[in-house]
DNA sequence: AAACTTACTTACTCATAAGTAAGTAAACAA
DNA sequence: TTGTTTACTTACTTATGAGTAAGTAAGTTT
């Protein structure tokens, strides 16, 4: 991994530990052994690195979805879940999470960074929500849209306030949600 | 409203629109027609401004509380809905996922705030989802416990993702939170 | 009326953080 | 071997923001 790979790791950590206005060139500099002018070189400016990560971060989550493409929808959801798991017992919550909630506080550029990819989420829980029902492996009532809006805003937000009463709250989180889809005796 | 509670009010708004750490004292002091050190004399500092409002929010909870506890629980929610719809149309989100998104970008005194006033809302809505499935008003499987957490959940990153996807997703959340606990004809 | 309190303002200090201009050492290319 | 690009560092500027010490004007109390 080169130097400015480090730094496009190192700062989206930084964003989904404090926050993109919380961090410093110097949060990243210093554990890599660089000097913030290094930063500068390989990013334009804090704006243009907070784009990077945001957009590699959309990146992988498209290399992500064609990996588990194949999969049945009960295990793409669970593997979903272990994205956010990860992010759990660093007390990080997500992307989406962290950049929305300061959206205001962020530049424009990044909101729309963040825009293709809140979009690019939603579609892909959507048309899951959607076949899994269809399969009949989920049960729920409602659009398949509104209810992956409940999942990913579950999701997100959980991460948050688990930070705040503990990692418990999230694994009931998830428990919740799969009870929420999970066909009973009656639905035919 | 005396200067100091409108410094409140100012700060609460800020803190709900862009964060604790992307307001300084001047985006107070310029709107009020005060200088910066007016705050000072108010507010010890920043951090004490934060948990003064951090702390006046959980008073608000406690009053509004009081004021819905004899309502039915289809209206408790509705109600509880209404106060997440007032930071909608603003553009802001709520407290707890502007505190708890930024948690490690405050003050230690505010994550402690916030605790308290976190640990009291899930409270509040367990009980009220208990009440709910208690009197056959609600039906959803699992704990209280759990389900609740999906809701505060759901209209917490419900307020955020809306700031990037619009208020048309806050109010399929709310409907599919509804629809989530309503009763189907087959539950006895 | 003298002393004290309230609610500020003026004028500043101190720290931090982003950004930049100029320099350098090593690798590579012509 | 000379020139050029890569990947930085050094040293600096500029801006902003929190915080503070000292002063003041308008009440309030004794």
């Amino acid at each position: 991994m080169d130097t400015r790979d480090k730094i496009l790791a190192a700062a989206k950590q930084l964003i989904l530990k404090v926050g993109y206005n919380a961090f410093s060139f110097t949060d990243i500099s210093v554990p890599l052994g660089i000097k913030n002018a290094a930063i500068h070189y390989h990013f334009h400016g804090k704006e243009a690195l907070g784009c990077a990560v945001i957009r590699k971060e959309h990146e992988n989550l498209f290399k992500w979805r064609e990996e588990v493409a194949a999969l049945d929808p009960w295990t793409k959801l669970d593997k979903f879940f272990t994205i956010y798991d990860s992010n759990l017992v660093h007390n990080r919550i997500c992307m989406v999470g962290s950049i929305s909630s300061d959206l205001y506080a962020v530049p424009k550029s990044m909101r729309e960074c963040l825009h293709s990819m809140v979009v690019d989420i939603s579609q892909w829980l959507t048309e899951l929500m959607e076949e899994g029902r269809n399969t009949g492996f989920f049960h729920f009532n409602g659009s398949a849209e509104s209810k992956a809006a409940v999942v990913v805003t579950g999701l997100a937000a959980g991460l948050q306030i688990s930070r705040v009463l503990g990692p418990e709250l999230f694994e009931q989180i998830k428990t919740q949600i799969k009870l929420d889809i999970t066909p009973t005796k009656d639905d035919n």
